[in-house]
DNA sequence: ATGAAAGCGCTAACAC
DNA sequence: GTGTTAGCGCTTTCAT
């Protein structure tokens, strides 16, 4: 019934329950013919290790916690999968749980499994900066897609990402765009908003900001009605979800894409390919993020390393995917 | 630097680490000042319970795995949502791990975590009954939309559900419909395809299957392809994200739906009333799905209990969604 | 290189 | 109702 011990392993092996220990977690510190003895009875007696008597002394769990701001956005399945990988490769377990866009939820996730794992990847968190400062003084912490003062982080360009986007408007003729903008407690809202509103003062396009919006599908509607009352002839939704809600409401409007009016969003999610139109949106390699925060996230848990990594923020590049939601301004008059 | 023990609490309050211990986790053992004093005293000491200790002397960990076959259907998301809040009502702590769609990686997760969660819900395993069998020998384990003989489980009913779809199509005047079946250790394709054959053997359509196909948007093409061989007028994709590449690659090859040909997916996500023509779909209420599957398995997981749920396997209703990709037989011809 | 033994922080008999 | 105490299964000094 109940499984077997060191004691039982060390025991059938004839040698000390130290030597069987460290015949797992330390292998290069027993003579290769004791380890090779001991992991055969181990293998024999179906020995597993009991991870929390493991962890009760070394401190240690091997697994990482990624905190997702919201399960249900498509975006973070290639973060999630490019951070499954790099787990798996240093043998840690990844395990998710879901934020649903709510700080409360959030906080209560953390605090919940904060004993329990050696790390948090907190992506697109909504709690605010001290919040996260205080948690960070305790736990080992990687933002993804969030940067904050003094804790390490991953994120994808915004700023050049921006300006590319802006420029791509402007040069279709657009001269008026508007950022339907993510929720109030996203970082990343801020950040769009600030990159688009610099590239656009540069460039010489004006730029007016609306919402905020919790980016989903079904808000694209109030947000596409809201965009109309400004005239902007180039709508910038928060990330592809918005924007998809956006064009299913545009179309319910009769009005054309990008004819009487040009749609883009962020992260280049899959359904960003197949809506109609097709969606220019500013993605990137999200897997790559995940991955760099997962080694970024095992070095700050690192208890001997040190590694001086402390508070390094990443920046990786973003891409600008054009497809068919973007095209020349419309002469003569605004949209709406 | 470490944080406060029951040592510590129970010093600061005057009394018995045990005192302290059933203060937390068995209350009403304990006088009400008692109680309160010591409550209070491990507020005052920022004390919180590490959960390996306690997870070493009593077993129980509190924590629920929920081993998802695809992170990226968004059929799993209602699921999952049922699940964490029934898991929170219970103060359980739920976490996800991704499958892929791989039973090896199904097999390691779950295994990485069997020492350190007190049972696991399997959703849509692609692991083979002994696996499962033999897994569910040694841990609390309830399948989700799989049934096992021997392992409490609960599925959306497939047979009535595909009995009224297949009704549905023939009252249109289709007499011949294609499964385009999902991969083959899927149980729920085996479960489809057999409440389909039958119900066609029953109503009078001829049916037949192709496939396997993984239920992905990006492999509706070949699946479109294939059923148009079969010069069936109805397709029956596994599921939504099937159904959805099937109608683009359809679009792409200039076949009209519903006009030359009807299509149907499983599982009513989100995407299936967005695209174009919205998407017939045999649904359900999943969270509830989610809720009754914790359910069981807070039952199987505990210890005392034995509430004879033992095997229970629990069908819920499933609901046929009619939109606007199922129409009339085309007349005179065959698609394709 | 290996063994002996002292915890890690908690729970659960068992006493009183 | 509360205290005493012996573990849970492992890691980790410290000896040898």
């Amino acid at each position: 019934m109940t499984s077997p011990t060191i004691y039982d392993v060390a025991r059938a092996a004839g040698v000390a329950t130290s030597t069987v220990s460290r015949a797992f977690s330390n292998p290069q510190r027993v003579s290769a013919p004791t380890r090779e003895l001991v992991l055969r009875v181990a293998k024999e007696l179906g020995y597993e290790a009991n991870p929390h008597a493991r962890a009760l002394t070394s401190r240690r769990t091997d697994t990482l916690a990624m905190v997702v701001s919201d399960i249900k956005n498509p975006h973070f399945y290639e973060i999630i999968r490019g951070a499954e990988l790099r787990a798996k490769a240093s043998a840690r377990t990844l395990v998710l749980v879901n934020a649903e866009e709510s700080p409360r939820i959030e906080r209560e996730q953390i605090s919940r499994l904060s004993r329990s794992v050696d790390g948090f990847l907190l992506t697109a968190s909504r709690l605010p900066d001290e919040d996260l400062l205080e948690f960070a003084a305790t736990q080992a912490v990687v933002m993804v897609n969030r940067q904050v003062h003094g804790i390490p982080s991953v994120v994808l360009d915004q700023r050049e990402g921006c300006r590319q986007l802006v420029t791509h408007l402007a040069s279709l003729g657009h001269t008026s765009v508007a950022y339907l903008s993510g929720p109030q407690k996203s970082w990343m809202a801020g950040a769009r908003w600030a990159a688009i509103r610099d590239a656009a003062a540069e460039i010489g396009v004006s730029a007016v900001r609306m919402g905020p919006f919790t980016p989903r599908v079904e808000h694209g509607a109030a947000a596409a009605d809201a965009a109309l009352t400004t005239g902007a002839t180039a709508l910038i939704a928060h990330n592809d979800l918005l924007a998809i809600g956006v064009l299913l409401r545009l179309a319910d409007r009769s009005i054309r894409v990008p004819r009487d009016i040009s749609v883009t969003g962020f992260d280049d999610i899959f359904a960003s390919a197949l809506c109609t139109p097709s969606l220019t949106t500013l993605g990137g390699t999200h897997a790559n993020l995940g991955r760099a925060a997962v080694e970024l996230l095992l070095d700050a848990a690192d208890p001997t390393g040190r590694a001086g990594t402390a508070s390094l923020q990443l920046v990786q590049p973003s891409q600008l995917v054009l497809r068919d939601s973007t095209g020349p301004a419309p002469v003569g008059r605004s949209a709406g």
